[in-house]
RNA sequence: GCGGGUGUGGUGAAAUUGGUAGACACGCUAGACUUAGGAUCUAGUGCCGCGAGGCAUGGGGGUUCGAGUCCCUCCACCCGCACCA
């Protein structure tokens, strides 16, 4: 019987659809194991085969652990909010819900083929209004909530309330706004609206004023990325900034923890190294300079100060200079008359100068304000410059320079020739600054002498007392914008009364009780184009957006909608109990999956995504929801497939193509041509002809009767032709065989290029496999004789190394070690059930089809997937003897076997009378001999 | 610039604690079977050399009886952040 795979496949898919094989319960005595595949977006591309290698990964782990006896929740679902649908249904008036709809059809149908254990039953879209009525819960619960710094935890506002009640916001500054300072009187004193006000300065989502690109000629708000040069990347119309109003989530407030607690997660120290670095945490000290009133501008300045962060307070005595941020708000204040043209003329400069010109060219540029400020221990007049190298948006957009120890500020310093004061003795040479920090301060009065660390502890200390400096904590990390203009997402369960915003269900909105409801379904539209200054295409249904309240007045919903990490923060939770109507996963069910186990995806989701989730899981945690607050406790980056791209070459001016070997003869023009029509390097001319009008006749300039085409590693992606689809690949190899491949293409987390020749070893494989079974002219060929040694040797080193691989994602040697198996098994042609039977339990995690099928024809009932994994056994696994390598000075020159425990005398005495090494030794005495049991030998000469 | 990672045959890659470098495949070469071969099977395949042998894990240096693996140094490439105070 030959190997039909996709009579195998098809069965064996049938048979676990209807056996409902992959239901997954929340009740069990096992172990519970979840595994977790990155959220799919659902483009109407479809998958290439790049997409599942992680998949696939997490596919033969999840069904190891099943074997190994865990209770393994695998699910699949979809992030099915988005731009693309959105822009593909303004370009094409097909509703959102409706491509969504068929791109998701497609991608299941993808998956299946490939044969993944995924529990559909459990599936979750974003999309779906069962499923956004909880990510607009989650959202209510953020916005009744508060970070309370002393507990270093989410809280619900009422705890807020009560502690204004009691003692103002003394003791609790706030996080949106720390000039503001009020006591109980005062709160109490304020009306709701007033209230509501100080609150929104806790929430930890909270509605704020921000800019978004504004593309008038387009009639909509852009995302940074759609904005190149100033101008929109779409159509290159003219962007400006503009201020809307805009829902954030206080993101800020978990930095410390988010960055803590990446301690305790098993994830690659580069991931955790880029949280790390979006973070941004650095430690330093805020200092006020006061504006020196001699040289500023008017007597009533004269209390003005100039704020800077500094993480090195120890070289405050190397201030030579200060430099504010051209868009600083001081600038004009401070600047005097006789420098105000030169000011405004740079400022004006800087202004012209795009995101992209001021990151490329980094030349050194700046202008002098006229104005001073006294150094805060020594009384010294310090002049205050501005410079496009400080950088508005970080710190307080001021800096203190220390020529003597930043790199920066020591060019700047150079180019406007500006005294340098050196703090570093011998070790500053007037050439570069000293950014070491392993240094002796010096020539800094009473912090000569001392390291770094004492001296910024006593100049902070210094300054504290005389009140013009704190420690302070200073993130890169800004909080997360939570408003889209947009139709395609969750509409925010928001009412406005006035500016003032209400959920739903607050009392001060008064809401008729239907209304209260979630989930606030998005309303059907017949067209998207967004709606008036900005504002989402929401805005457009009037009679949406007006809401009557009980008390007769109206009230305006929120038209925005939410981005696309709003359903993706949660839904590993949804999984876990997708049908609940009462809340958004039992607190049974989330007790007892609790986090996800084993997470595989790429690094593009390192500080987005990645992020977002470890917020709200912190944030649902402290809540009470649930009982961690880490979602995901092992994470795997899967590398990139890259396409291998395949060029033919014209010559210049005909339609005359030449073999990749001849080309250099000629002048010609590289094209891609779609990899689906070469095989390997070779080009099949007649579907060549086929594949363009403009190349049917075509002529050819052949290498031995072949044309051969040039290859390039590339992204894969449709405009290089190189996309491979991995239906065809199953279509043609079958989905055990495309599988495999994936994995024997290398280590799981390393990018690697499509080879589609590659293939072939492994297909051959598996029908070798196939052949220990079945013969092709005799058919059965299992028997149930008893296996000898050598046959359960390599049965049971197969079983012991597959397990170790497999535990640690090393999938390509496993591959490796089932051909060693295999090809050992023909050599012994062994044919015994002893020995294949637990093979086929060994391979069904890799190669589920043909396991199922051959499980089957060995007579078994049910499922394979129930079946354990096979133990191995170290009597068959250890060996007694070793062929040890023996070396001369190192370098082997031949083999010897010894038992493990042979006596060491006895060893060297046979050693050194082999005539391979007595040929070596040449007559000489060896000089040291020696021996590592199970290892090797060395004689030393 | 900073941080992280990777450099091994023509290609994808193995080598788990310092112990036979290149397992397993692709490709290539030769052969067998065959109407045919893009099926299957057999043998060979790091480089130099007729051979003995020598040289080989990005380059250079070191530690060691022994280094792809450890240390120092330089180089190249990839990823992330990027005038971050």
């Amino acid at each position: 019987m030959e190997y039909n795979f996709q009579q195998i496949e098809k069965a064996a898919k049938e048979f676990w659809q209807e056996q409902q094989v992959y239901k997954v319960s929340n009740e069990s005595s096992k172990p519970k194991y979840y595994v977790l595949d990155m959220f799919p977006y659902p483009s109407g591309a479809g998958l290439h085969v790049g997409h599942p290698l992680g998949y696939i990964a997490s596919d033969i782990f999840a069904r190891y652990k099943v074997m190994k006896g865990f209770n393994v929740l695998h699910p699949m679902g979809f992030d099915a909010f988005g731009l693309p649908a959105e822009q593909y249904a303004l370009e094409t008036g097909q509703h959102p819900a409706v491509t969504t709809e068929k791109n998701i059809a497609r991608y299941k149908e993808q998956l299946n083929n490939i044969g993944f254990n995924y529990d559909w039953t459990r599936e979750v879209r974003t999309s779906d209004a069962k499923y956004y009525k909880w990510t607009q819960w989650i959202f209510v619960q953020l916005f009744q909530s508060w970070f309370n710094r002393k507990t270093q935890k989410a809280e619900k506002i009422e705890s807020l309330m009560e502690l204004f009640n009691k003692e103002g916001n003394a003791s609790n500054p706030a996080p949106g706004d720390d000039t503001l300072s009020f006591t109980a009187e005062e709160w109490n004193l304020k009306n709701e609206a007033e209230q509501r006000a100080v609150l929104m300065q806790y929430r930890l989502a909270y509605l704020d004023h921000a800019e978004v690109w504004w593309c008038e000629a387009l009639g909509t708000v852009l995302a940074n990325d759609e904005v190149v040069n100033g101008v929109s990347e779409r159509g290159g119309y003219p962007v400006e900034k503009k201020k809307l109003s805009q829902w954030f989530l206080r993101i800020t407030e978990f930095a410390d923890r988010l960055i803590d607690s990446l301690n305790n997660l098993e994830w690659s120290e580069a991931m955790k190294e880029m949280q790390r670095n979006w973070i941004g945490k650095s430690e330093g000290a805020s200092v006020k300079f006061h504006l020196s009133p001699a040289i500023s501008k008017g007597e009533e300045d004269a209390s003005g100060v100039i704020e800077v962060f500094t993480t090195r307070p120890d070289t405050i005595f190397g201030v030579d200079f200060m430099v504010l941020a051209p868009e600083h708000e001081l600038v004009n204040e401070i600047t005097t008359a006789a420098q105000q043209a030169e000011v405004e003329k740079y400022v004006a400069y800087v202004k012209s100068r795009s995101e992209r010109e001021r990151q490329a060219e980094k030349k050194i540029s700046g202008c002098f304000t006229g104005a001073y400020v006294v150094h805060p221990f020594t009384g010294k007049e310090i002049p205050v410059w501005i410079s496009e190298y400080v950088l508005a948006g970080y710190g307080t957009g001021s800096i203190m320079a220390v020529p003597a120890g930043d790199d920066r500020d020591h060019a700047f310093a150079k180019h406007f020739n500006i005294p340098v004061t050196n703090i570093f003795g011998d070790l500053y040479n007037g050439e570069a600054a000293v950014s070491d920090k392993n240094v002796t301060i010096q020539n800094s009065e009473f912090i000569s002498g001392l390291s770094v660390k004492e001296a910024a502890a006593k100049v902070l200390a210094a300054l504290e007392e005389i009140g013009i400096g704190t420690r302070k904590i200073n993130y890169r990390l800004r909080d997360a914008g939570f408003s889209r203009q947009r139709y395609w997402g969750e509409p925010f369960p928001v009412v406005y009364k006035g500016n003032v915003p209400y959920i739903i269900n607050e009392a001060g909105a008064n809401l008729p009780e239907a209304m209260q409801q979630l989930p606030l379904e998005l309303p059907h539209v017949e067209n998207y184009k967004p709606g008036p200054e900005g504002e989402g295409p929401l805005a457009n249904i009037a009679d949406w957006v007006m809401v009557t309240n009980n008390d007769g007045e109206i009230l305006k919903r929120e038209t925005n909608t939410m981005p696309g990490y709003a359903g993706s923060s949660w839904y590993f939770l949804r999984y876990m109990d997708n049908g609940n109507e009462e809340t958004f996963a039992s607190q049974n069910a989330t007790d007892y999956w609790n986090q996800v186990d084993l997470y595989i995806g790429g690094t593009e989701h390192a500080v987005g995504h990645l992020l977002y989730s470890r917020m709200w899981t912190k944030a649902l945690s402290d809540l009470g929801f649930l009982s961690f607050d880490e979602p995901f406790k092992r994470l795997v980056n899967q590398g990139m497939i890259g396409g291998s791209s395949r060029l033919v070459y014209r010559i210049s001016g005909t339609n005359k193509f030449v073999s990749a070997g001849l080309k250099d003869n000629y002048t010609c023009d590289e094209i891609h041509v779609d990899v689906n029509i070469v095989d390997g390097v070779q080009l099949d001319i007649e579907r060549f002809r086929q594949w363009r009008e403009e190349y049917a006749n075509a002529e050819f300039l052949l290498e031995d009767g072949k044309y051969i085409c040039g290859s390039l590693l590339e992204k894969m992606s449709k405009r290089y032709y190189n996309v491979v689809n991995p239906d065809d690949v199953v279509a043609e190899y079958g989905a055990d065989t495309f599988r495999m491949y994936e994995m024997f293409l290398g280590p799981i987390d390393v990018s690697k290029p499509w080879d589609t020749k590659g293939i072939e070893g492994v297909h051959r494989f598996i029908k070798k496999f196939w052949r220990l079974f079945n013969d092709e002219q005799t058919g059965w060929k299992v028997t149930d004789e008893t296996p000898i040694d050598a046959e359960l040797k390599v049965l049971h080193k197969t079983i012991q190394k597959i397990e170790s691989d497999t535990e640690r994602f090393s999938f390509n040697t496993a591959v490796s070690q089932f051909m060693i198996c295999v090809n050992d098994l023909m050599d012994l042609k062994c044919n015994k059930r002893a020995i294949l039977e637990p093979l086929v339990q060994l391979i069904c995690p890799y190669a589920p089809h043909i396991a199922e099928e051959l499980w089957k024809q060995l007579g078994n009932e049910g499922s394979i997937i129930h079946a354990p994994f096979p133990q191995w056994e170290s009597k068959y696994t250890v060996e007694n003897t070793k062929v040890y390598p023996v070396a001369i000075n190192g370098k082997s020159r031949t083999e010897l076997e010894f038992d493990l425990d042979a006596d060491p005398a006895f060893v060297e005495k046979e050693v050194l009378a082999n005539p391979v090494i007595l040929k070596w030794l040449d007559g000489k005495e060896p000089k040291k001999f020696i021996y590592v049991k199970g290892r090797m030998i060395n004689v030393v000469i």
